[in-house]
DNA sequence: CCGGAAATTAACCCGTTGGATAAATACTGT
DNA sequence: ACAGTATTTATCCAACGGGTTAATTTCCGG
């Protein structure tokens, strides 16, 4: 009887086998992207049978979707954390620049679900009604900050928050995502602890150089390892 | 015999077939990335047969690195072709992002291939010799200008000339190639010739308010147009 | 304790896809 | 001309992969 019995039959858990079949899809689209991605490989990682995935959720693409959309909801709900108002405001730009870095470096597979989801031109986003109802009110803080810096002399002249949103997580986004091909092009491992701190280093300067007109050496070396913002997970 | 003797049968044309089966590939590869593209799709594309394929390249992961190798190629030798040397530092600041923002929208294809690429690691272009054999002496060429601007008194501080590269890279690169998904969540059409020319002013403005100290707002409106850098095609 | 709904498994279906084989056709040098 | 090679076409196939069907097991209310 010892062996005979098999492992106790199984137990029942909707809630439980959804969440994971959801994570496992997420690593799978991830590493994978969307035509990469194999159901049964997905299957197998949540510890589930591919009936499961239809069951569940739906088809692959309906899982895909839903993969993204939670991506999102998770970096807006972190964002919304945020609450750079009681911040002088360059303080809150470096400290925005800070957040979006850690969390693209914390979540690599948000950076691989965009691309994924940009190679299909928006195709499921674009379907997606949830998604479109949370165009954060991201970007009104973002603009609050601004003209607060440019009253207060901060800033020189106001910026259009959207451009540099798109800036900030263009310089985070970019050298992160395409860190293989970069590494390989100039021969320089960028992603080793030294090559991110001085990169972090180099967009807090770049941006606040532009905005407060000080020069881009006086936020050298001490600045960024201070504020780490960490933002409680949350999920 | 109006139409019984067929298409004159076929011509013999290595060169070009080999040339039109790339061609197809780069198109099929930047749609659909690697996992997603279809040899068969391409031979079609190619006015050409599947066994063309095998014959000419190889399967289908040679024909991919060949396709990414040729993008490299293009762009370094349009690069080649910038000299900044003969330019105020800032007015060649300015060119280099110029060309590269419309590089990249003249080559949507080349975006989609490094994000491709990335996704995978760069696992093949680690195994291509070409194309490390050319990380561009384009490096050298931009820390010539900055200590150019440093000298001259153009720019206030020195910067590493790899990370104001992939900057610049960074702030037209993530622009384009997420412009689905972002035109989605902000609800406006990132790629129209208004939103377009907005963005490449709000670039040059950032990078050399930062390098120059001058107010952002000093780089607006008439600059970008006027400098337009459509560079010979290097092909 | 039992009947039925919910959850899970095992097995199969069938179009697709990368790749291979073999035969046909054009071209080249001699 | 003609043999030999380079190029191209026409089929074929085994594996894969998404999706489905049907049977099995757990659980919950009455």
């Amino acid at each position: 009887m010892a062996k005979a019995k098999r492992v106790l039959k199984w137990q029942r858990d909707p809630e439980g086998m959804r969440l994971r079949i959801l994570e496992a899809a997420k690593a799978e689209f991830a590493t994978h992207g969307l035509a990469g991605a194999r159901v049964d490989s997905i299957a197998k990682k949540a510890g589930a049978n591919k009936r499961m995935l239809y069951y569940h959720v739906g088809n692959k693409e309906d899982l895909y979707l839903e993969v993204l959309e939670g991506a999102y909801e998770k970096i807006r709900a972190e964002e919304r954390g945020l609450d750079l108002e009681h911040l002088e405001p360059p303080e809150a730009i470096a400290r925005l620049i800070d957040f979006t870095w850690n969390y693209f470096i914390r979540n690599p597979e948000f950076l691989a679900l965009l691309n994924t989801e940009n190679l299909a031109k928006a195709r499921h986003l674009k379907r997606s009604t949830k998604v479109k109802s949370m165009h954060s009110p991201f970007v009104e803080m973002i603009r609050t900050v601004v003209t607060r810096g440019v009253k207060s002399g901060d800033f020189r002249a106001a910026v259009d928050p959207v451009q540099l949103y798109i800036s900030i997580a263009a310089l985070a986004f970019f050298y992160l995502s395409n860190s293989a091909t970069l590494s390989v092009i100039f021969g320089r491992d960028l992603l080793s602890k030294d090559a991110r701190d001085e990169r972090l280093e180099h967009m807090i300067a770049l941006v606040l150089a532009a905005l407060t007109g000080k020069s881009i050496a006086a936020f050298g070396k001490s600045k960024a390892p201070k504020l780490q913002v960490t933002a409680q997970q949350a999920v």
